[in-house]
Parts: structure tokens; C-alpha cells; sequence
DNA sequence: TATTTTAAGTGAACGCGTTCACTTTATTTA
DNA sequence: TAAATAAAGTGAACGCGTTCACTTAAAATA
């Protein structure tokens, strides 16, 4: 059953070094990415060692190496996989006011990661900005923007959307609004994470008002310096002039 | 210089088993901690090994687990010092309506934990509520509450104090917006943490409304809805009768 | 087909945090 | 003071994620 043909695209595969480059390879790499998952997702994160999934997969722990950087870098595939889905099922927004837009998108996004809440608490480091891996470092800047992507659509396309450079900055105030309730959907210590449907009740009670005050002048500049403060915050970006944070020239 | 005597209280020292119980083991605790804490702020959390701070303080590795339980225990004692300088110079805080002394007891908290960011940075982990060690665990329960104090006391305190049951929960769930600053601060990588200026300032901004917001009917009520919702997430307390985050029984 | 090149795959070894059986030193009891 | 007990201190060893020098097998080139 194992083809071995087609070695065309060459060169332009990108990233690190050598990855599935045959198709051989994919396989394997795929046989490894579901052994990995379903041993995690049975025993956890940390009791599943690489010596384990080696070994049930039949191959040596130094082969996992050549398919995944770091253990970590699994459950990160699985979350760029997740991603994807999840771009997939957001574009089926309906019409409506940028609030009712965002809950749908928020909601979705819970729908989508549901499934695979214990090996993704893994990731609650890497959300959480370790040093050079992590949701906020260039490598999965590829997953962030495709993500973010559905979230500033929510806004953009909202029959209420702000007008100028505000509404893309609140799509992308919205994106990190709803990271920090993923954060908290998988530190969530409640029976069936029950804690987190209240949360979104609460955020839903918040939003209307929330939407009513962005309609007076000079909350699309507070929206945009949160916006600002994100990305100087969490992305390292420097600050751009008349965003707030500067300090004055003394 | 080393002195040999007094073991007098006996029992009762509680927590784990054999800790500093003689004079010289209390010097040794504090040497280790010292020189851990030095090496760590000038080197950072991970590189610094254990083998290092062994070396440099003369001892062998081993020891190091007699007086801490792990790595990251260490840093976690750092912590449980500086939550008591806090507590102690947080009694400093002013009459005035809620949200002024809840900025002071946060802008207090932030000058009491920065000049040890770097340190501190290894808590992210903890923070953000690991298995069994971490915040919300027992272990450190004590820190939390002693903090957590402070800002039920800063509203209880205020001259705008709401009553009845709302006036704790508000200063409880002051006390987790408190933690996400932290959090924030922790992972902020604008050069010297600039961006926890703009945050604090964009929180200001938000403390005026909420806090006539408080006042009308009703609000109390998403107080200690917020509340709840905290204790059982974050904490895993049972959900008590009323409390949102409940299913209707069908 | 024989030769070269590249990808797939191996398993020992490394450095780390942590544990443990053990020795040394101090304190209490006889 | 001598024996018994408990705390202080040691260093080898363990299990983990990760790395590396290496072998095997497949594809490209001659």
C-alpha cells in the first residue's frame, strides 16, 4: 500500500528543516499526530511520555523528532487543525448588530475546541506567552491571524460596525475578549465547565451596554488604545505615535 | 557564629515534614533562598539549574529538597514575602469611594512585586493554576487570602460601600481583576512594561461608570453573580443554591 | 544497472528536576 | 560520658524531554 512517487514541489517547503517531504512521510507523520493525541487524551499531557507514544506507535522516540520540534508542538497541531475547522464554521455568521455577531463567533469557537479540552489545556502556557513558542510568537502567528481573522470580520461586517480604523481595531479587541475566555473555559475547575457558561451569560448582560456606549464620541478611541495596548502588550510591537502609553517628552 | 539551641516548640510546625527545625537549618534555608533568588534575577528561571544554585551555595542538590519542595517552590516563597510586605502597606490606604482605593491597592501591589519581575515571571505556570501546587491550591491559600484581604477591605472600607452580602464579593472580584493585572504585567513585553500603564489608566477610565453603574437596582446582584462564577471556576467550590452557573432542573 | 544523494528511522547519551538510600553531625536521653 | 535519636547533608540514580552520531531505505542521477 505504500506509493512513493512524486518528489515535484521541491525546494519552497519553508519552515524548519526536514519535515514530511515523501509521502511516506506524511504517513508516518500522521500515525504518529493520532497515537499522540489519543494516548493524551486518555492518560493527559503529562502522563503520556514520548517513550510511551514511541512505543506505541512502534517506532524510536528520535523519529518523533523529526516530525514535531517539541512535544508541546503535537497538541499545537492539533489547535492549528481545530483552527482551520473553526475559520471554516464562522463564516456562516448571520446578519446583526456586532455584538450578537461576536457571541456567535465566541460561542463557535467553544463548539469547535469542545472536543479536545484535555490535551489543549497543554497549551495554557504556550496562550499564556512562553518565551519563544506560543500563540504570540511568529511561528503560529499563521493560526492568530486566521482566528482573529473571523473575529474582525464579526465586527466589520456587523450592521452596526464602526466606521474608520475603529472597527477593525474592535474586531481584534474582541479576538483577545475571547481568548481570555478560553483561557478561562480550560483553567475552568467546574463540573463540566459549567462556570463558563455563566461567564458568557455575564458577557452577554455586559455587551449591550457596552454596544450603546461605543456610540458616543471618543469610545472609538478608547476602543482603539485597548487595541493598541494588546498588541505593545502581548505581540511586542512598538507603539505607534498617539497611541496611548507613550510617555510625554519631558 | 553558629549557634545549637532551642528546640523547644516542637510539634506543631505543621505543613510538611522536616523542614529548618534547628537554628542552622534556618541559616541554610535562608542561604539557599538567597543565592537561589540571585542567580535566578540575574540568569533568569530556566537557566538557572538547580546544579548551579547548588555549586554556588556550597551545597550538594539533594539538600535543596529539604527546604523546598521543588524548583518553583522557591519562587513561590518570594512570593508569600512580598504578599506580606503587601499586606502591611496596604493598611495605608485613604478614605474615599471604592474604585480610589482599589487603584491603590492595585498600583501598591504592582510597586511592591516590581523590582522582582523576572522571578516572578515563573509563577506564570502557578498563577494561572497548574494541578496541585499554584494559587488556587491549598498550599498557598493562606497568601491568596491574606491579599484577597486587602481588597474586601477596600471596599468594605469605602465611603460608597455597598451593603449586605455585596460589599465582600465586590471586593473579592476586585481582588481577581487585581490577579489578571498581575497576569497582564507578568506577560507584558512592551519595553519597562509600559503597556500596564496604558492598561491601568484604560481601567480608571472604566472604574467611573462602573461604579455608578453599582448603584442602580440590580447590579448587586451581577456582583455576586461574578463572584460565584469566580469561586467555581477558578477555586472548584460547589455551586450554592441560587448562584448562577446553575441548570434548571428539567 | 551502479552510484550518488536525500529522506526515514534508530538508540544511546545529555541535561534537567526530582528522589532515595545513605553518611555525617548535632541534640536528646540513659 | 555513652548510647540512641533525629536533623542536616551527600551524591548517585531515575525518568523525563531533547539531541546527536549513526544506520537503513528510498529516490534521483549516471
Amino acid at each position: 500500500m505504500k506509493k512513493q512517487g512524486e518528489a515535484k514541489e521541491g525546494a519552497k517547503r519553508g519552515r524548519g528543516r526536514p519535515r514530511g517531504a515523501t509521502e511516506q512521510g506524511l504517513e508516518t507523520r500522521q500515525h504518529l499526530y493520532e497515537t499522540s493525541l489519543r494516548l493524551i487524551a486518555a492518560r493527559g499531557f503529562d502522563e503520556t511520555t514520548l517513550r510511551d507514544i514511541a512505543q506505541e506507535a512502534g517506532v524510536s522516540v528520535g523519529l518523533l523528532y523529526r516530525y514535531f520540534p517539541s512535544k508541546r508542538a503535537i497538541v499545537l497541531a492539533l489547535y492549528e487543525e481545530l483552527s482551520a475547522r473553526y475559520a471554516e464554521a464562522a463564516v456562516k455568521m448571520g446578519v446583526g448588530p456586532w455584538r450578537e455577531r461576536f457571541l456567535f463567533a465566541l460561542r463557535t469557537s467553544l463548539e469547535v475546541l469542545g472536543p479536545h479540552r484535555e490535551p489543549l489545556t497543554a497549551l495554557v502556557p504556550v496562550l499564556v506567552g512562553g518565551k519563544e513558542e506560543g500563540l504570540f510568537s511568529p511561528g503560529t502567528a499563521f493560526s492568530r491571524l486566521r482566528v482573529q481573522g473571523a473575529f474582525v470580520d464579526a465586527a466589520l461586517g456587523a450592521t452596526d460596525a464602526p466606521g474608520g480604523t475603529t472597527g477593525p481595531a474592535l474586531g481584534r479587541v474582541l479576538y483577545m475578549v475571547h481568548l481570555a475566555v478560553v483561557l478561562w473555559w480550560l483553567l475552568d475547575k467546574s463540573p463540566r465547565q459549567r462556570a463558563t457558561d455563566g461567564l458568557i451569560r455575564l458577557l452577554e448582560r455586559l455587551l449591550l451596554p457596552a454596544s450603546l456606549a461605543l456610540k458616543v464620541p471618543g469610545a472609538g478611541a478608547f476602543v482603539r488604545t485597548a487595541d493598541a495596548l494588546f498588541r505593545q502588550g502581548l505581540l511586542g510591537e512598538p507603539a505607534a505615535p498617539g497611541d496611548a502609553g507613550e510617555e510625554p517628552a519631558s
